[in-house]
DNA sequence: GACATGACGGCAG
DNA sequence: CCTGCCGCCATGT
């Protein structure tokens, strides 16, 4: 065991995983609910290994302004926008539109 | 041990 | 309105 226990990501993961079908959230606001406020780069790595772990809907997190930054980490850089059409969300430009009605703030919802 | 990078975010210019 | 810089924490070289 590290200093640094992987329970940080283990909640970005359980974060993630709560997310609801045809909703999204943001980097900064999970890091925010996880108490690392401003350590959004940190949700961003995290991120990186959810590959490895199963059920975690890593197309539902974008940045703060709806884009999909992390499109390019997925299998495919169209993954990303597949599934998340595929869940009724509507993307344009690699952007999600209407994104401030979709999105999913843990820190309300989960309150 | 130090430097550079990264799926971000906020603030200053 | 758009561009650029700094801060955040962890990982890799």
């Amino acid at each position: 065991m590290k200093s640094t226990d992987t329970n940080f990501f283990e909640d970005v993961y359980q974060v993630v995983r709560l997310i609801p079908k045809g909703r999204a959230t943001s980097y900064g606001l999970i890091a925010e609910y996880l108490g690392s406020k401003g350590s959004a780069r940190m949700v961003g790595w995290a991120m990186n290994q959810a590959h490895a772990m199963p059920d975690v809907p890593a197309h539902r997190v974008v940045n703060r302004n709806g884009l999909l930054t992390g499109k390019n980490h997925f299998q495919t850089p169209t993954q990303m926008q597949e599934l998340l059409e595929s869940e009724g969300i509507s993307i344009k430009n690699d952007q999600i539109m209407n994104f401030e009605s979709i999105i999913w703030s843990p820190k309300i919802e989960l309150l």
